[in-house]
DNA sequence: GCATGGCCTTGCAACGATGCAATGCTTTCT
DNA sequence: AGAAAGCATTGCATCGTTGCAAGGCCATGC
């Protein structure tokens, strides 16, 4: 009746007591067996009420050998991309009975190798790795296969991905570009051999070749913080100023793409005037009228669905086989950071 | 020495075997017991190697009662605000071996509901929330002193809380506004009794009063989904145009702020020539030289330290007693969106 | 009146780790 | 040589739940 202040939180066994039954009977109450009698079934419900039962998820799962539960790995929480699709997955799984545990690497490899280690230890079902990974063989040598898991919005050739199309991605900005007037185009992205962020760069070089123009590209190694562009001047010089400089670049992401926009107002450099840009995401703040960004849009919402059905499908054994590559479609979304060269 | 395919991991009984001795040796060996003998801590860290063996976290921690495991619940980690403390305070937490659990209510009670039971039935240790809850009485009443709970920007008279001073950063803004020259002023953001926002706009009703001053309030209920401006009309014309229309508006948090930038952007009213707005949070983006937000900054990594610290303290039972509100500072940062009326 | 069958209910042995109490094995001292 | 002491190792009960096999009980049929 009253709430029970007792310390310890009541067991199958107290509710047992309580009921006068077998603790067998209570555990198969609230799993909701059909063979216990209705009138037992009362008592029983009327105990757990009572006492306010809930039932242990540790010793259930330990006897189960597999938590309900899945691990989520970002590499970067504050960007917001990475946190609203860590949103998503949790609400997700969620809608399936699982909980979620979670880590931001920040791309410190140990992290990313401890908290790993973290989740197999708890038995997680499954893991959602969200962006690239650190070291990705290593990664793979530590799960071996023990915990499905599925790569959103990245790819790795030993498991289960989601992803858009980053190249077509690309050859869409540049064609944009193109249709638009611009013949000095430029890259700037992190570079990453064999992720995403090369892909989309491939495909935009793929389509400015096959209109006989060669990007200045900038790229740097994969940042061990947060991803900005913040290169050093030299670079800047090239692709911004003097006069070979790009009138329209592509940015790997729209945070990049921000952070150029930030740059180009540093210098005086008018978007689109002097300089369009295009950022690849669709992040949200990139509809703001102040930011009005050029971009790639890509479904949060889809990828992670998706994502997640096919990381169920494995937990549950529907799908078997080799790992498989999803792939969602883009979109160009134009906005007020192009616009035809001066 | 080659890597086990065998399926199931490896259990302490395994590694005992291998090594030849029983699993209460083992299990000494793992926990750094000091009463292992050279040679036999030897062969059994071999044996561990061997079989790749990792202790299971779920088998120790049914019997240790609670999960070194803690619970994050936020409204809302598509707001970047958020996503970066719950990134934090799980960076936070895994320095003393924590795992992290989350969820993103969205601001629905019921999602809410289910996610408290769900990291009560894996006997978290702990819970930390990020900013304020759907029904506050409700949430007590399940938690029920279970576990201790810690409010991160955010207060609740249960249970322990830090919060930067709101109400001063209220005053703080409207002190800036009227030292600007401000004599219409306005506030816009979501009202919720005796929480945060209205703490901040009481802050800046005061200080407003104190020089005779008595802004415009455009206030809405807390929004089911994620926090925005986007009221109606009607209200916008009051505050934002015809002859009583304010010079200087404080929105609750960046958000709010940076979504009237927008509304006043798209109504060709000029900040800060016809209108200042002042934020609340100093979000990343705020800095931004296309935002270039006036704002009260508050540090989220100090936020989340002693938010940590607090609740670590009552977990290994070294806070005791009644709970403790812990107020962080707040500072002023003047940027481009403020300046004097016309 | 006793066996048969059908429902419910219950005992029991796991799951994998922990920690105490108790054992075994040396070694050393008298 | 025998006993005491000391150290290293091990048995056992336990944590809360599950699921199977076995048991109890009642009513029915012959």
């Amino acid at each position: 009746m009253t709430t029970d202040r007792s310390s310890r939180p009541a067991t199958l066994g107290d509710v047992a007591l309580l009921a006068r039954v077998s603790p067998s009977t209570v555990s198969n109450v609230v799993r909701g067996s059909d063979v216990v009698a209705p009138r037992t079934r009362r008592r029983v419900l009327a105990a757990i009420e009572e006492l306010a039962y809930r039932p242990n998820a540790l010793a259930r799962h330990l006897l189960q050998g597999r938590a309900t539960t899945i691990g989520v790995i970002a590499r970067d929480l504050a960007n917001p991309f990475f946190a609203e699709m860590a949103g998503l997955v949790e609400r997700e799984v969620a809608r399936f009975g699982f909980a979620a545990m979670f880590c931001a690497t920040e791309g410190d490899d140990e992290r990313e190798a401890q908290a790993i280690s973290l989740m197999l230890d708890n038995r997680v079902s499954g893991l959602v790795f969200l962006s690239f990974l650190g070291r990705p063989l290593d990664v793979e040598r530590k799960i071996n296969g023990q915990v499905p898991s599925v790569f959103v919005a990245a790819e790795e050739p030993w498991a289960d991905s989601v992803s858009v199309d980053e190249h077509r991605g690309g050859e869409l900005v540049a064609r944009h570009l193109i249709e638009l007037g611009h013949r000095r185009l430029g890259f700037v992205g992190p570079s990453h051999p064999d992720r995403a962020d090369d892909r989309r760069m491939e495909g935009f070089l793929r389509a400015a070749a096959d209109s006989g123009l060669r990007p200045t590209v900038i790229s740097w190694d994969p940042p061990d913080g947060p991803v900005t562009v913040r290169g050093d001047g030299a670079d800047w010089q090239t692709i911004l100023r003097g006069p070979g400089a790009a009138t329209g670049i592509f940015a790997a992401n729209d945070f990049a793409a921000i952070d150029l926009l930030d740059v180009a107002d540093s210098l005086g450099i008018e978007v689109p005037g002097d300089l369009s840009i295009v950022g690849f995401d669709d992040v949200d703040m990139s509809r703001l009228r102040r930011i009005n960004l050029t971009t790639i849009s890509q479904s949060r919402e889809a990828l992670v669905r998706l994502g997640v059905e096919a990381l169920l499908g494995r937990i549950e054994g529907r799908i078997l086989g080799e790992p498989h590559v999803t792939l969602a479609s883009v979109a160009l979304k134009v906005r007020g950071s192009s616009g035809p060269p001066r």
